[in-house]
DNA sequence: TTTGATGCAAAGTATTTGCAATCGG
DNA sequence: CCGATTGCAAATACTTTGCATCAAA
């Protein structure tokens, strides 16, 4: 399957890019959406997966996976698990590297990652 | 807000702990209901998400925070991108404590989860 | 008796898909 | 031109919720 260039592609890996908040797919839609009205949400959630497949976006998946990060560097996230918002997040003790313990043919390993998670400032506990 | 027993949410909790692939709540209430064939798609996710506020199940939460896991002790996982299934995971190199950098009041930290990604031996690469 | 828990069904939220039209190389 | 990509809309997947009823303490 050949690549080409599209206009919308363009512009939602540079939306996705400028934000530091890590979005969804519908809430990328809407922010292209002031640029490029015309565009659909089916749109937005084929080009965020092929550009995964192309390791230009990172996704966070998990169940759906259904957050995305323009930086593609290997960090950590705070998730809120009341409002479901991801941040980027420093952390201290992270290692170099974690390795499976072993590397069968059962799990074809691609990367990890860490999240953090509990709540944001805007969310009140339960 | 006083927890009494009951004969479905108990159900639930062995089942989920007889479990080694960690389910969304309709999965669970799938096995659930070979047991109790009355039970309700509604009962099953309001219970684990009771569960999970006991502290007597863990949530691998993100985007919308669908996989259960009987086994509290903090462990890492094996997330298959494709079906979506979760399994438990040895890595070596894991740290035995990571920390935030910061304790500000903009994130409250409960807690963290390292998750591995990738295909399983079922699903084929793209 | 009190009120927490349930079953049912409808509604809600996020994502995927089929298809004819359009656009890039 | 050819086939990748799009917009649109319908379909799907998973979860939550309202409400009358049931049951634990």
């Amino acid at each position: 399957m050949n690549i080409r260039k599209s206009k919308p592609r363009g512009a939602i890996l540079e939306e996705l890019q400028k934000l530091k908040t890590h979005p969804r797919g519908d809430e990328l839609y809407d922010i292209v959406r002031r640029r490029l009205p015309q565009i659909s949400l089916g749109t937005v959630y084929r080009n965020l997966d092929l550009l995964r497949r192309q390791g230009r976006v990172a996704a966070i998946f998990c169940g759906d996976f259904n957050r995305y990060d323009g930086d593609i560097s290997s960090h950590p996230h705070f998730l809120c698990r009341q409002c479901k918002r991801l941040w980027d997040f420093e952390a201290s003790g992270i290692p170099e590297k974690i390795e499976p313990v072993r590397d069968d043919d059962v799990f074809q390993v691609e990367g990890h990652y860490i999240v953090f998670y509990g709540l944001c400032d805007r969310c009140p506990s339960e």
